[in-house]
DNA sequence: CCATGACGTGAGAGCGCTCCCACCGACCCT
DNA sequence: AGGGTCGGTGGGAGCGCTCTCACGTCATGG
């Protein structure tokens, strides 16, 4: 009757990126059609792909993923939860390397990456809501503390998740990626043993983690293999400054010590720097081991002895794990435990 | 005629998450009045809004975001963009700082954060039509070198964008948050000059970044107000190693150096190590003055004097300019200079 | 020769949400 | 009293997409 009706499909023409519809109409085909050419097309005749090709093209046409999401029930998107109450742990270069593997893994598929840091109790009830919200087809968890229990709870919500890092509790069966923790501590003990060295301290990493545990049960198993005596140990928060803390302390109680084996490198960073502080050499007087194999630049240009630990590729096998989980769902994982290797540099060996 | 057109609301009975009809009906209002409710409240009474709330609690409903947005042509998601190839890059405690600083701008609204990280040619092509196509609701673009200007594209998009760091074309009126690096290079000189430094050599960060290439301006210009001679100048990449080979080079060139410039922390403890490494002291021999004052720890236990750049507040800052953006589009806002302030340390002063 | 596919196609419904609009009582003003 | 306004409400349309289904149209086989 009158042009107001008219309203919303002028509007429509007006700006705003183009539809399925419009795609269709532009290459002369139906909406199914363009449909099916955008998504593998399958059933389609070439002509009919080849018209929608450069329809997409002519138009820079995207499909809207919250229409698609609607219908499909996928979001194309994974979460990466990091449950760390503190900035500047982010500060260590793990997370920039687990970011870099996941996201070097979801390269190839159309998934993007959702960023979750939760640090207070308030922001977790948020994260597990939005987890739970099917907002995201899956979730990577990464370094999180005993307290951080509640992400254990994702193994019952049906969403594919697969954890960096051991979880505490295994028993729920959830598919996690880590290294071994213990034998790359065992690996330690062994090198200091073999060079001679005897009376050991110990940097070990915050008790409520894993990998923290797992090294230094190692290290731990390795000296008694060694048939040496543990020295002093002491924990530190995987800072270069707590490093340092821990090793200062380690001294204090035991100022014979001549070797050290810090559970990370960037404590082992401190380790050097509080040896160095006392007035001793590394490695002459002190040997330190350190752990990560991060590309670190030791103080005096030596190198620093370490266990590999792979975690941009851990993270990007973390990433296909849950990518293949996410394709069929409710098919069991075994988690997938990468072997650590000794890398020997000048902290040990002058 | 038959139960088979039953099956999909069968379906929907049986799993899968609450729909607004579903709290609806649970809290006894209409659809509309529900989503009144859910969305601020206004003109619901309280009594349904009650109802509403009891019925959120008892269901565990969470809105399909995907509907929202279909209908809202809203995200509630913004992008990070890092337009890094190098996934060494990444390591720098910058990135950590920008992503801590960005979500905590995100943390008390409902925006999650996704990361765009491309790297080849053919990622920022995927980058971009993603952006554009509207599958968020602005963008933060940070660390982009000379060669990345197609972000710089964005601007015409309509997308709302702010960037963290100086863009090399400003032309476009993007709003950006950045350090006055300028000044601070120009800090650091003064510095060195009360000193009495008078052989200064400058380790520059990438000349295709906008802040390498200010912070080396400033410092530039420091130098000459001082009535200095600028001595060699080398670029390094903003790492570590990157640093050390700089500065060994610069040595090379100038043996009598008894100040150092670094464009950053990282570098500048590449250059203290170097300094040590040729068996000067720091800072009786040779001053080193750094950039960006993240918490390292100088080897052997002096800190490093450097200039200090709130990096995670500066993210903070860009996100919530964002959040304004996004709010109301199309007004234009102003850059956001922070400026800068040097502290001293164990570097330059004994 | 018509049944039987395989293949390509288009119409239609509907995913869960927001928003416009019409409605309805209660209240206030001439 | 009658005609406003106004806070609160529900119905309906429609966002852009996928997917089921029925409908051609050809080749193939009995």
């Amino acid at each position: 009757m009158n042009e107001k009706t008219r309203r919303p499909a002028l509007a429509k023409a007006g700006r705003s990126s183009p539809t399925l519809e419009d795609l269709a109409t532009a290459a002369g085909v139906s909406r199914s059609t363009a449909s099916r050419a955008i998504n593998g097309g399958l059933k389609v005749s070439p002509e009919a792909q080849a018209a929608v090709d450069a329809a997409i093209v002519a138009l820079g046409y995207t499909p809207n993923r919250a229409a698609r999401s609607l219908v499909t029930r996928r979001t194309a998107s994974v979460a990466l939860v990091i449950p760390e109450p503190d900035a500047r742990v982010m500060m260590d270069p793990y997370f920039a390397a687990v970011i870099t593997g996941v996201n070097e893994a979801l390269r190839e598929t159309d998934m993007q990456l959702v960023l979750l840091m939760s640090r207070t109790g308030d922001d977790s009830a948020r994260t597990i809501r939005y987890l739970r919200g099917g907002h995201v087809d899956g979730a990577i968890v990464v370094s999180h503390h005993r307290a951080d229990a509640w992400v254990e709870s994702l193994g019952d919500t049906g969403l594919p998740t697969v954890f960096i890092g051991r979880p505490w509790d295994t028993g729920s069966g959830i598919p996690f990626v880590d290294l071994d923790n213990f034998e790359g501590g065992r690996l330690a003990a062994q090198h200091l043993a073999r060079l001679g060295r005897t009376k050991l301290g110990t940097v070990a990493g915050p008790g409520d983690m894993t990998a923290a545990v797992d090294r230094l049960e190692g290290w731990l198993q390795g000296l008694r293999e060694a048939g040496l005596q543990p020295g002093p140990v002491v924990h530190g928060d995987f800072t270069t400054p707590g490093g340092a803390d821990a090793a200062r302390n380690l001294f204090a109680q035991a100022p014979e010590l001549d070797g050290v084996f810090a559970a990370s490198d960037l404590m082992a960073l401190g380790v050097v720097d509080a040896v160095r502080g006392a007035g001793r050499r590394v490695p002459d007087d002190v040997a330190v081991v350190g752990f990560d194999n991060h590309a670190i630049l030791a103080p005096g240009g030596i190198g620093l002895t370490t266990v590999t630990h792979p975690v941009a590729d851990m993270a990007e096998a973390a990433g296909q794990l849950l990518l293949r989980a996410i394709e069929d769902p409710g098919q069991g994982m075994d988690p997938l435990i990468y072997p650590p290797e000794l890398v020997v540099r000048g902290s040990t060996v002058g």
